[in-house]
DNA sequence: CTGAAAGCGCTTACAG
DNA sequence: CTGAAAGCGCTTACAG
């Protein structure tokens, strides 16, 4: 605020030339006499200008921003996606305005109808249940939009989300050919869409291939602390099951740390797998066995579907993909050789 | 893109009445009529009005938004420090637009100079000890800044950051109370200021306090996976430190992997210490001994002084803050009872 | 190749 | 309390 910036208008003034010229040669177009541009460059330079972002959207309808509207900037979700996300802006010379609206509906709608004006495109992250209907209803119209695991299937906004239902299936399937026949799993928060999934997949998965096998569910909100204390109440119950699935690796994480405290032996005693294949999974003690999500390519495929939309003026392509993830197979799920070598 | 959002004068239309007072009426001010105010109210909602961000701010000079410059999107650090900022942001109803430049000083000079016109006020973090000039060469002027861990002491900008030195002192002297004679470092990246000072800590510690004992010293780059190595090269020398201080989290971590590998008892054959205090720090096997650091309340102090400049029109407060971290001994340091009764 | 002018969608003195 | 008008700082047809 203190000193006044400096305008397009102080440069032509210095480089005699117009305002016009000074745009023009500034933005790279053909039609300006090479030594004028280098003139108007100089003045540019010398005098230290950048332009208005705010003057410069509002004439050329474009803000070289998207949008990202996500309930949290927390955790290592959060950070691989946007790690994805990020990659492809700067490749294209894009910002990126970052709205968390901590899972309140009405944040949420704020944050949204905030963004005309600001950005090119939205990326939207919802992954809750309840309403869809008040989200279609908050997203700008005009804006292009892509969605990143929201559970809403509206043919004018693709989506791009991670299949949780088929990874837990496979999760649950591979404790079941290893033999565990008692299973637990550590469910994450109620109204979140993946949480959900995961837990139907796990349903699925004994339904379909348990042949008797019984299941075990405990609460949990995706949190090492939640996973804690699933692991302290199984700890507490009459006997502890072959093996326990939580719903993502920071819970298993936290579950792990309450069997290494009691002394439980992982695998020997009990087996454990999460989801997600956070970095820290293979840098604990055992490693652990995990479904492998790609969150930074998730990440990084919706931002290019969304830059191509942007592009091409509204014309939709894709409507969107469903990522599956992959089984890694580690020391806490399977007793093998090498984990008993370190005992 | 597509179809063209509505306006400003789509809704006095409506509503008849001029442009001036659906702008007055949406705005909150105080001289339109009740019954006119409720009018252009209405037909906005019913018009799905939302106004033009860039429009707005072109003549109101302001953005209601806050610039965040950073190095990474990525991991616990930058994790924790939006949650600081981001929650003095939404309290204050701004906006957040984020931009990392991945260590490119060309890069964090372009995000620099786009900020202009797009917000209010900066937050810089540029932990880099190398070119402080170039840093003030590129800070828009007549933006409001303040620097998060930032090696630059230019009385126009104030700066908030964590006093590593001190902390990395406090630590080696808790290691040398315990009675760790030969402590081994795992440093941080070589042109990272907190790194430096953490180093620069544990070097003065041992000169002051050490009476002899001997520091070892690994590289590591913050990483899990250096500290992975440093951990492994550890094991491969003719002896074992008596302890280990990593110079963050996530390299004590992976240290402890290591160890954990190799079936090494970890405090009983080697000490372990980290800095950060991250989530999982309580969360492994041994629950790790570390220097707690607000990172949160970093950003959040420096986001409130921010917006403190930014209301006073440039009438700068206080200089800034250093902030101390705490040191949290738990069982990866110390053999306690309770550390020997889970084997 | 260059400039004068209109216009992007708002806000805000200025009159009334 | 309300409206007409100027202006924010750019970009971009339109002439030349």
């Amino acid at each position: 605020m203190a000193k006044t910036a400096i305008t397009i208008k102080d440069v032509a003034r210095e480089a005699n030339v117009s305002v016009a010229t000074v745009s023009r040669a500034l933005n790279g177009r053909h039609n300006v006499a090479e030594p004028v541009r280098r003139l108007v460059i100089e003045v540019a330079r010398r005098l230290r200008y950048s332009p208005h972002a705010a003057a410069r959207s509002l004439s050329s309808r474009r803000t070289q921003t998207v949008g990202v509207v996500l309930p949290d900037l927390h955790g290592e979700f959060f950070s691989e996606l946007m790690r994805g996300i990020d990659g492809v802006a700067r490749a294209h010379g894009q910002h990126l305005l970052i709205s968390s609206y901590h899972g309140d509906q009405e944040q949420q709608g704020v944050a949204l109808q905030a963004m005309r004006g600001r950005v090119d495109g939205l990326l939207v992250l919802s992954p809750y249940t309840a309403n869809p209907d008040f989200l279609t209803d908050n997203l700008p119209p005009a804006l292009p939009t892509v969605l990143i695991n929201t559970p809403l299937s509206d043919p004018r906004y693709p989506g791009f989300s991670i299949d949780d239902h088929a990874g837990a299936l496979a999760m649950t399937r591979h404790l079941l050919d290893v033999g565990h026949r008692r299973i637990a799993f550590i469910g994450g928060p109620g109204q979140n869409y993946d949480a959900r999934e995961r837990l139907r997949g796990f349903r699925d998965a004994l339904a379909a291939y348990g042949n008797g096998a019984v299941g075990i569910e405990l609460p949990g909100d995706f949190d090492e602390a939640s996973g804690y204390r699933a692991g302290r109440s199984l700890l507490a119950s009459a006997a502890l099951p072959d093996a326990v699935f939580a719903a993502n690796d920071m819970m298993a994480l936290g579950c792990l740390y309450a069997f290494n405290q009691a002394g439980i032996h992982v695998p020997r005693q009990v087996a454990l797998a999460g989801f997600d294949d956070i970095p820290l999974a293979r840098f604990v003690h055992p490693a652990l066995t995990t479904m492998q999500v790609s969150i930074a390519g998730l990440g990084k495929r919706a931002m290019s579907h969304l830059l191509q939309v942007i592009d091409s003026e509204g014309v939709t392509g894709t409507s969107g993909q469903t990522v599956m993830p992959t089984l890694v197979v580690r020391d806490s799920s399977v007793v093998s050789p090498s984990s008993m070598a370190g005992r």
